[in-house]
DNA sequence: CCGCCCAACCAAAACGTTTCGGATGGCCGC
DNA sequence: GCGGCCATCCGAAACGTTTTGGTTGGGCGG
């Protein structure tokens, strides 16, 4: 299983056999043959270890999945994973999972596999408006390629979806429909995507010289995504749409709105974003924004690549369009809003409320 | 950051300065000391490729997401790497993880990992009934700890949860509400637990006097869980509940339900399995039946480190039970069957039909 | 004063690969 | 017949660690 013992069968040196598996020039056709059948013979297999050891390289990436509340398990990542792995594969790299918690626990996850010189690249998902995670990979020097913008000093390598411009779109399209008060179900501000989808809702709003009302956010859970449709549902003058930044929020929201005996498509619009596979599932099914994920994987993927071979971040970034994807939770704007039949109790838990 | 320039800088030779960071015995106090300062200084890490090399040891663990049609996102899968991450790497191990369509792909996946001395430890899950990886495992000599029972020649480490005995309790609690035409919407009869939740169901049937009629299988994903659901329903002896094999089936069940203008917790009565966060989310909430993920994501990182310490696989494994969760989709079974108000179509893709 | 033991340290080998800088021998041209 | 060139091969170093089997020198007991 190793040169070595392929050397010594064959009264070879170890360097021939190196050379000759490699390719190089300097190796009789011959010998060449010889050395390629015992190596088939023997199923040999090149120690990666040793070959890592002597290149300085690991041919490993790494992958921080954030196991916060809301993320626990979300679909999204999960996605990213499944897209982009054979690719890294097809490229020769391995993939180097860890989880942990945003905040401190996730520092110390990049810094294990940064420091600890396990990978020499990494890829993030779920950008924060300043993150320090990418300050600190610019700061180590370690390559990598994020999904998501980030307000940063220096340039770095990305793909984002133009959720901005799919949510000014979607806000368009229920403008368009007759709503006139359309709420966002948002996300945190500090996640560039959260901003990004409000900043789109909020322009389209303007163009039409709507106010920006009714927006409240939270970590993108089915939880939050009920409890913040329960509130903003409550007033006589709640919106008639609700635009929710993921589908995990947005099926929160339906079933606030069944809960309160409101019909989605009719009573009340949801236009989600996501386009995961439960939103053709939903009652109504679930009018969503579907990104191109696949695409969006293999950019980063290439942008990895051409990174170690000493591209410039600067030039590596891509911004893809997202797709609305039109089902039966969206409609015309209601005459006249329906009552609210239950209740709704105050209380909410893990949100940041902002009054747009 | 090597140990050769840790030596250099203090006069020492790298054989004590590496003693003296592992703590042996033979290095004076005074020496320790300084070389754990001077450690600290530079920030030293040791290089884990060298330590690998050295001690034949990867300190890496395997994991292949498998990719098909119906797992390609199952949230299962996240949900282990999100538990078992932590615990691995408080153990000083990395997770090595890889996607892979089950098949040719799937078997080119696990030899990668394995021949390609990339991980001296694998986890599965999902097994099978024969489950090829296993064996291949288990001729490979490679230490595994897996998700699931399978029938082997030799015994293997695995952890599984009861779901036999759940299915069979979740069945004569459907019996007890005065249901006796129950419905199996399963999974493809060669996964381990499609076959245990089989067995649950038909046992509480039998034991009942109950036939065991209406029962189809396919890949679970919620497409196939609407199809298989759309077609148990349609005759006019159609089960007045419907028994799934997992959440997302369970999901595209009611869907066909909604479509069908059947109430789910009325007319018919729908369980799942796994507990998916959505699963309170659905419109009624969705009965399911959860699984101790976190306990057995530990017991099978336990008999990694054990199998690695040498002890027998034989004497490695665990059933858990699983606990159902009763919401609003099960209920009594109604006086009498509720009129099918669409047309249901025939055609099924993807799917084994069984005449149970 | 001699021998022994112990505390403290270290040189070298080993893990398996790649690569640098030769070495060898045959053949060709002049 | 000799110099040089080319094809082919190889020794040794290097990557950074751990471990084996020492060596050194000082102190202590007899």
């Amino acid at each position: 299983m190793t040169l070595a013992r392929i050397a010594a069968r064959l009264g070879l040196s170890v360097t021939t056999v190196s050379r000759a598996l490699a390719g190089y020039g300097d190796v009789a056709a011959d010998t060449r043959r010889r050395v390629a059948d015992e190596a088939r013979r023997i199923g040999y297999q090149p120690n990666p270890i040793a070959r890592r050891l002597q290149s300085g390289r690991t041919d490993a990436v790494g992958i921080v999945l954030p196991t916060a509340p809301g993320q626990f398990d979300d679909p999204f990542f999960l996605r990213l994973l499944a897209v982009v792995g054979p690719l890294l594969r097809d490229a020769g790299l391995d993939m180097l999972v860890t989880t942990a918690r945003p905040g401190a626990e996730e520092m110390e996850a990049y810094r294990h596999l940064v420091e600890g010189r396990r990978v020499d690249g990494m890829l993030l998902a779920r950008t924060r408006v300043r993150d320090p995670r990418i300050a600190y990979l610019q700061q180590q020097g370690m390559p990598f390629a994020a999904h998501g913008r980030s307000i940063t000093r220096t340039p770095f390598a990305h793909v984002d979806v133009d959720s901005e411009a799919a949510f000014e779109d979607a806000t368009r399209r229920l403008i368009a429909l007759g709503h006139t008060r359309i709420g966002l179900v948002g996300a945190p501000a500090d996640y560039m995507f959260a901003r990004l989808r409000h900043a789109g809702w909020r322009k389209a709003l303007a163009a039409a010289g709507l106010p920006a009302r009714h927006h409240e956010a939270a970590e993108p859970t089915e939880e939050n995504g009920a409890l913040i449709a329960r509130r903003m549902l409550a007033p006589a003058t709640a919106p008639t749409a609700l635009l929710c930044a993921t589908d995990r929020l947005a099926v929160g929201a339906l079933h606030a709105l069944s809960l309160a005996g409101l019909r989605a498509g009719r009573d009340v619009s949801v236009i989600g974003y996501d386009d995961l596979p439960q939103a053709t599932y939903t009652d109504p099914p679930l009018t969503s924004i579907a990104q191109p994920i696949d695409r969006a994987a293999a950019l980063l993927v290439e942008m990895l690549l051409a990174l170690r071979d000493g591209a410039s971040p600067a030039t590596l970034h891509h911004v893809l369009p997202a797709r609305l994807i039109p089902r039966g939770s969206d409609g015309p704007a209601p005459l006249r809003r329906a009552a609210t039949t239950k209740k709704t109790q105050g209380g909410i838990h893990d949100t940041e409320t902002h009054a747009s």
